[in-house]
This record gives C-alpha cells, sequence and structure tokens, in this order.
DNA sequence: AATGAATGAGCCTTCATTCAT
DNA sequence: GATGAATGAAGGCTCATTCAT
C-alpha cells in the first residue's frame, strides 16, 4: 500500500518533490543537481536519466508543482462565478495567497524566482501561466470598474492587485529560511494569509471605487457639460 | 590609442558600471566574471585585482549603485517634510518608481533579484536598505491612517503600497530586456512612470482611507455602547 | 579495451600511486594536477571527485606510500626486541635506509621534502612519525649509551644518528632524477644500501662509545677525586 | 650616513635581503613576488626591472646570500691550513653549522630546500658549493683514515659527517618558525651550535679512528699472515 | 530501471610579467 | 630609476553530463 509506483515511477516522482522544493528555495542557478538528488535520495545520474537534464527537470517541476498547485487552490478561490464581482475578486486573492502560502506547493515562488532572474527556460509557461493570472483578475476589475473604465485604468488596477499579492512571497520565502539565515530578520512577523488577503481585498474595492467614482464624476460632467452646450447652442 | 593607465579610477569605473548592469540583468549566479569583463571591455584579472574577488565586486557595484541612485532620486522625492501626508506620499511613491525606471541605475533591480535569490552577500546591506524604505512609507501610513490604527493596518498598509511599487520592477525588467527575448512578449505596454505612480497613490489613498473610516465608525460604535450601557446603568 | 569503472578503486590507485611518486619527485609546489593525472592517465577532475581536492591527495597519497613502506621494511628491520642494542640499531638504521631506498614507496622522500619546504599539511603527521622514528633510535641509543649519560647525550647522539641517515634521501632522490637533470652530475656515484648502513653503524657505535668511555672516565675521576677530598678532609 | 647607496641600488639590495629571508623560510614555489617585495617595501615590478624576473631573484639572492656567509663565516673556521687534520675538521663543522645558525644569512637553508624540492636554478651552482664544501672535508677525512683508506671508506666518512651537519638546519628552521606554526613542536629544543659540533665532532673522530684501526689491523693482519705463511714456508 | 564512476567544459582566482607614466 | 595599473597564462575546483555495468 506504501509503495504505490513501484514500477519507476517512484524516482521520478521523489525527484520532482525534491526539485520543486530545492528549486523554489535556491532557484535554478544556485541549485546543483546534487542538491536535489541528495533530497530526493536518488542517484546523481537519475536526473538525466529521468528528466534528460538539469534545464528538463526544472520545467518539469515547476509544472508538476503548477498542476498540484491548481488541483489543491482552483484559481476562482471556489466561488462560484455568477457570484458578485467582490466575492470572486475574494476568492481569486484568496486561493492566489493561499497557493503562495501553502507549504507543499512551489509553483508560485518558483514562477516568483523565474520572472526575478529569468533563464529563459520557463518565459512561454510562466508568461502564459500570468496571462491566465491576469485575465482571472482584469476580467473583475473590468466589471468592477464599470463601462465607462478604459484600458489604461483596468490595466493599472489589476496589476496593483496583483503587485499586492505576490509582495506576499517574500515574506513566505524569508519564514521559511532555516533560522541560521535570519539573524538579523527577526522582525519578520508572522502574517495570517487571511488577514492578509482582507487588505489586498479592502486596497483592492476602494482603489477601484475610487477610480469608477471620479469617472463617473468626469462623465456627468461632461455630460452637463453638453447639456449646457446644447442649451448655449439652443440659446442662440 | 585607448586610454588606459590613466588614474588607476579608470578601470574601476568601468568594471562597476559594467558589473551594476549585467548583475541587474542577469543576477549574481548567472553572471560571470567574463560577462561584465567583456562589457567593461578590460581583463578578467582586473576583477580581482580591484575588487579582490566576484563577490566583493558586487557588493560594490550594489554600493555604487545605491550612492547613484539615491543622489539622483532622494527618498523622499523632493517634498519637504512639512508639505501634507499625502503629497509626501505621492513624492516617495514616483521617487521609489524613478529609480526603478532610471535606466542609468540598478539599485533596485539587483536588491529586487537579491530578495527573489539570496547570495546572501547583499542580506545585511539589502535589509537595512529595505528598513530605511519601509520606514519611510510606515510613518507616513500611520500619519494618515489616524491615532485609532492598529500595527496590523499600519503593517499591512505600507506593505501593500510597498508591494504595488516593487512590481513595477518587474515590467521595467522586461523592456530592458534584449528583443530577442521578448519574442512572445509583444504585449509588453510601455507604462509611463507617473500615470502608474498616479494609480498606486490612488490605491494607497483609497485603502487607509478605507481603513481610517472603518476604524473610526468601529470607535463611534464603541463609544455608542458605552453611552447606550450607562444609560441602562443609569436606568438600574 | 581500457579496463575503466570496474569497482571504482582502479582509479583512485593509480592516482595514489602516481600522486606518490610525482609528489615525491616534485614536492607539493611544484606538482599540479594535471602532472599527476597525466601519469596516471585519468582526468583532472578525478583528483576532486575521488579526494577532495589536491590537498587531501597530497596527505592520502603520503599515508598510502606510508603505510606501504611500513608493511615492507618494518621499522625494526626485523631485529627481535631481545636482540642486542647494536644489532637493533643496525636493524633500525637498515630499515630506515632500506625504505629510503625502495623505488616503490615515497614515504620519506616526501617526508623528506616536507620538512624542508613545508605545506603545514602533513606537519602533525610527519611530526609523529618522526617521533615514532626518534624514540626508535632513542632508546636504543639510551641502552648503549648506559645509564650515566645526560639527555643532552642521547639527544645529540640519536640526532646525529638519523641525520647520517637522512642525507642518504638526496642521494637517492638524485640517482632517480631524469638522465637530463644530471648533466653536469655524472659523479653521482651508485651507492649500496648496506656498504652505507655498515658505515653509519661503525660511526654511531663509535661516537656512542667514545662518549661512554669519557662518562666512565669523568665519573671514576670524580670518584677518585671524592676519595681524595676525603683523604684531605681526614688529614685535617 | 645611513643612506649609503642612494644610487639606485638601494632597492636593489632591499630585494636581495628580502627575497633571500622569504625564499629561505618558504622556498621558491610557495614564496610570491609579492610576499618579497612587500618584506623589501618596493614595488612589485621591481623585481623584473632589477633582475628580470623571479628566476633570477632566486639566483642572485642565493648568490648574495653565499658571499655575505663566505664573508662572515671562512669554510676553513679560521684554522690555519697547518694545524692538526682533528683541529682542521673541528674548524669546517663549527663553521658550516655557524653559516647555518647566523640568522642573517640564508645561503645553506636556500640550498637545503633546493636539494630537496629542486628548481633545477641552483642546480650548477649549489653543485659547485657543495663540491668545495665535500672537497674540503674530504682532504681531511682522507689525511686522518691514513693511507690505508680506500675511496669509499674516504666517501662515506665525509658523507656521514656532512649529513650529520645537514640535519642542524632543520632544527634551525623549526626554531625559527613563527610561534604559531610550532603549535605541536613544543618538544623543539633550544641546541648550541657549540655543543653540537662538539658531538659532531666526538663521532666523526670516533667512526674515522674506528674504521683506520680496522684497516691497520686488517693490514697487520695480512702482514702476520705473510710472515706466519713465510715461517710455515720456512718450517717445512 | 538505476547507479557509481568518470569526464570535460567552464569558472574563479592567482601570479609573474608588462605597460605607460 | 621606479611605480601603480593592467594583463595573460595557468591552476584548482565545480558541476552537468556520460559511460559501463
Amino acid at each position: 500500500m506504501k509503495k504505490q509506483r513501484i514500477d519507476g515511477q517512484e524516482t521520478r516522482l521523489r525527484l520532482l518533490d525534491a526539485a520543486s522544493m530545492v528549486f523554489a528555495k535556491k532557484g535554478f542557478w544556485e541549485t546543483t543537481n546534487a542538491d536535489i538528488c541528495k533530497v530526493a535520495q536518488v542517484n546523481t545520474a537519475s536526473v538525466n536519466y529521468h528528466f534528460g537534464g538539469k534545464e528538463e527537470l526544472y520545467i518539469s517541476a515547476w509544472k508538476y508543482s503548477f498542476d498540484k498547485s491548481l488541483e489543491a487552490h482552483p484559481q476562482d478561490g471556489g466561488v462560484p462565478p455568477e457570484a458578485s464581482p467582490k466575492d470572486r475578486l475574494r476568492g481569486r486573492i484568496l486561493s492566489f495567497l493561499q497557493r503562495v502560502a501553502d507549504p507543499k506547493t512551489y509553483e508560485i515562488e518558483i514562477m516568483h524566482k523565474e520572472m526575478a532572474c529569468p533563464t529563459g527556460l520557463l518565459h512561454k509557461i510562466v508568461h502564459s501561466s500570468l496571462k491566465t493570472l491576469n485575465d482571472g483578475f482584469k476580467t473583475i476589475v473590468a466589471e468592477l470598474l464599470g463601462k465607462d473604465a478604459n484600458e489604461k485604468q483596468i490595466l493599472f488596477c489589476h496589476m496593483n492587485i496583483v503587485n499586492m499579492c505576490f509582495g506576499f512571497v517574500h515574506y513566505i520565502h524569508l519564514s521559511r529560511l532555516p533560522i541560521d539565515d535570519q539573524n538579523d530578520m527577526n522582525d519578520v512577523v508572522e502574517i495570517d494569509v487571511k488577514d492578509f488577503a482582507d487588505y489586498v481585498l479592502i486596497f483592492s474595492m476602494a482603489g477601484i471605487n475610487s477610480i469608477r467614482k471620479e469617472n463617473r464624476n468626469s462623465s456627468t460632467l461632461s455630460e452637463n457639460n453638453s447639456k449646457k452646450k446644447k442649451r448655449k447652442a439652443g440659446n442662440k
């Protein structure tokens, strides 16, 4: 019962688990195959045997982590499409933060490192993943901003939201570091995911509403302007 | 001919310039001394001659970039301390984004990579730099939130603001990449710093105000509650 | 074809053999890993793979040579402890010289170089090895000198003996050099180990006896002196 | 008065002094030009400027030390050629040991290192120096051994003497080492040159006499044998 | 399928030497 | 005459990869 995959997938899976963890912790460049194989308790040659090389393992590890992550945390946070935009936004924010905080998935952490220090190997894959993420937010944001919103507003709004979420990665990363490396970091505060999500949501809604209101005013204004113009015209 | 051996700082500076650029573009691990020296058009051994090693060059390059950056973009954005909190916040946000966007300084980009893929070499230095940054925002945020705000609120608010700013690094990084690497990234939008700063400011102020209002309500509520209690007590 | 990857000790042994020879011939500093690996007909990286580095290989090679040497030439020269001191001395001298002359062990030659140009890597190991050597001689020398001998006499006597032996190393070294280097050394005489040992023994015994006789005389003298003094005292 | 050689020989001499010391302490290979120039407090380029390279400096430093040494300690120890062989032997032994012990000359120490770890640079020079040394001893030894001695006896006798002397180098070297390196060497005994010389002389004379006596006996014996034979023959 | 042994490319670094002043 | 700056050659080491079992 314990050993489910004696069929030669055992090693492969051990490698994927180890790789995603180590890559997430150290990044592609500082990680050596030996590091991974030590954790996976397999032979160094296994990397090449099963994946063909370090680069391929890296890609596979990310995909593996990505699938695992999506399975555990659906992007919409379990909120149905017919729910209110605000609820759906909350769902997505929470989902993202939970993916980051889940100590068993490394998708976001790897992606974050990849964005900062690109290897080029995950460019396409990360790009499409980010696009999915962004589009999810974009739709909701557009809905919340209303029909008066222009492209730039939608872009900046969802960027802000996504960026607030991404910042969370650093904290998680720090809090996961071995204690030795935190010497001078004793002010690392333990942050609760839901608390953080609340604040991101507040900022998001407040920001969006602020822009929406502004849009309304200026559009009303322009309507008024039109009326005035019309009157003026009529007065002629 | 080439200008060589003039005052011994020529090469040193060329190395610092090249190093900060290459380190910012590739990160510490993917960068080789040869890469830097090629850009600086100096001999590989120069790194050791002038700095003692790759690691020391890395540290020096960051400091160099940091100094250059601060000189060009004061952290308060040139806004005097007696200005309104909102103006000071705008100043800081703009200052930070400009430091990121300035194609001649690499301070933030290196720091960002260092946070994502730590070498351990800049831990202390980056930590203190981040602390300065955070404290600057924190003070203003606390002021804006008013005296009813608790620590958690201040923390999350300034985190959100800083995170919104940091997200900008990715966009700058992408837009600076050589064209070859942007193959599939044709949807990278050219972003104007001031525009982006406006939106970060709107979100920040809206979020802060939202929390502030909530605080006020709940405190009024509790006052009312006290009054009611007193009445009840009086009715006894 | 070549026998490779049989049991993983093949390469290791080839390295040890080559290393002890080359180190003995050139010393630590002039020897490069490439030199050794060329002789051993293995890849340069093998040094690090099997030993972790040049220094460790150096240490291992000495130990290897030391063990081999002791196995072939027991320090007491096969002379039993109950034999006469002179025979035991002869045994030790011969054993040492044979260890030096044996073209298959490099223990002494490496040690000699290490004493002249210390790397610091063999300090402890050589020191203890020398101590064993010295102590072996010391005991016999003390026995031969008799109970009247003082510490200084024992020290200098066994130093002289050891030094006479060590001088043999140079001759062996010269005679082992490639012919090219011996251009002007055509007067290097082929020396027979046993002949040399005989002379060292003669000098050793003669020197020791000379000192012993002196000791006896002076002690007799002092006895006489005491007697004379007593007489003088009695005459008072 | 202080600066006697302001004429561009100042630096040259400083280099020679520093070089002979450092080369004696570390040997050719572990010594870097920088080491020497640091001690000499001159620029690194000076080595090449004044001597043309490290190797030439090495040779010059040895010659410099050699001359200085001979000047201070004449090889015959100041004993006139008409003195008794034993006195002349004592003179030579003492002279050699004093050359070794003199903290201002490095001739022997460099030569000793060169013999152990040859660079090839001093081969000729050292060889002729050794030959002079050996020949000096050889003549005296031959005289002491008497006319019955054969070549082999002379060779081994003077080798033994020279070897006893050379062993002294190690002790001097150890006692000159910085204290840090002597951690486990606390049993390094301070040795008095004259004491040591005495013992070398005792061993030398005793050994030589022992051989001489043996020669005499065997020659007498052969004479007797002849006589006996003659008698026997006469008795017939 | 999996592994221990072995390899080669490439990197950082050292150091003697050269260059321009 | 002397020096600080700069260089190129070479060494030790790391590490992804390959080989033979």
